[in-house]
DNA sequence: AGTAGTAACCTACTTTGAGTAGGTCGACAA
DNA sequence: TTGTCGACCTACTCAAAGTAGGTTACTACT
């Protein structure tokens, strides 16, 4: 749970540690993608160039491309991280609130996001969210795995109360709250002064009644 | 309710109707927006380059620049010009399913827009969803209004009904809504063997208890 | 008819930034 | 001593956005 600016001196002061700024490729790596980081929510992804990435990380262009790869596949993995990072913390809190009580766990992972996003309102701003992301690739991937985690998760709280359903049914169920997480999200950002509490129930009063009829009524 | 490509052979036509490749403003700008659709569609904003454009069109690129402007300008304009259809279709379902029932004023609006996706899966992908658009204003400008369409109508309806709600309270209902819309078109793009009747279908089921409870509950 | 003004259009740039070809330099192994 | 390998560099190419400054034809007025 270290800031990533933390994560970023960390790396800095290890890249030091090596002599004359030949690091090894693994470390060489993770720091291009700290940085990179930084510099897409200063700039945005148009916005930042590579060569000011190389100048930052203090080194010439062709490095980047060796170790990581072309500006969108920089961009990708930035987001790859960001998303491991929610997707950890929200099934943290949703097996922390056991699987019995549907209310609870839908409430629960609904907080951690709300959380987690909250803190790193610019980080997701940048990487996810609206101006001048070029929407590639990699947000939609990520879309994916939240959407496939979420409909293995109703699946198998479906099955654990005895009442199985669809999985078809249950993928577009949850494509459609992600859906609405995400708009939350862009909402929040415009009305800054509510709490991720505030969201979480609001989101929770919405998503809830229609999810158990669904759910619990039939497979059709 | 003509296609893109019969609008776009109208002003073609018309076009060829003045002399030496002189074209008036106005029926010039039109021409641009309707070939920088289909542009955009076949390639992508970004692989859509301006010279290609002005070759299509059978102009210089400066004559773009003078009657549009720069490429995210034309890209914004080309969205607007598919909102404004898409409102314009979603309004005239809703107004004719009548104020009184919120059940068939919700599903009538979803089969409504599913409606209007599905026959332009195309376009919709290319402009809005996904891959490769910079999600620049243009796309969060859409956002904006459709969000503060849906929840205006919802502040009305609920007036309507005797029990006025929070707008605020509203809006943040509406962006949720549409979001969950956004994301449903998504995933019938993955799974298009559905029909828009069933996607409606879903999205009622899934929307309106949490709707209905929220609203008429009380304006916390 | 002659001429001024202007709307529509053009050629030919500049600039910026992604991506690459083909090297240097030092460490360590045989 | 020489080979080779890993980290890194200089110095490009290429594509595409955006622009400066001119040209042409049509209209309107004298």
């Amino acid at each position: 749970m270290t800031t990533a600016t933390t994560e970023l001196e960390t790396i800095q002061r290890e890249v030091e540690t090596h002599g004359h700024g030949r690091v090894p490729r693994e470390l060489r790596r993770r720091q291009i993608l700290a940085i990179a980081e930084d510099l897409f929510v200063e700039r945005g992804y148009a916005a930042a160039s590579m060569d000011d990435l190389a100048t930052r990380i203090g080194v010439s262009k062709p490095v980047i491309y060796e170790i990581v790869g072309r500006k969108d596949v920089v961009f990708e993995a930035c987001v790859g991280r960001v998303a491991d990072a929610l997707a950890a913390h929200v099934a943290a809190a949703v097996a922390g609130a056991g699987p019995a009580d549907e209310h609870a766990g839908l409430r629960a992972g609904a907080l951690a996001w709300f959380d987690f996003i909250g803190e790193r309102r610019g980080l997701w701003e940048a990487l996810l969210s609206s101006r001048d992301v070029p929407t590639t690739e990699a947000v939609e991937s990520i879309r994916v795995r939240q959407d496939r985690w979420v409909a293995t998760h109703l699946v198998a709280s479906a099955e654990a109360r005895g009442r199985p359903v669809d999985e078809t049914l249950a993928g577009a169920v949850a494509t459609a709250m992600n859906g609405a997480f995400e708009a939350l999200g862009r909402w929040w950002h415009d009305h800054p002064h509510r709490s991720a509490s505030e969201l979480a129930d609001l989101y929770t009063d919405l998503m809830l009644p229609g999810l158990t009829s669904l759910l619990d009524v039939a497979d059709r």
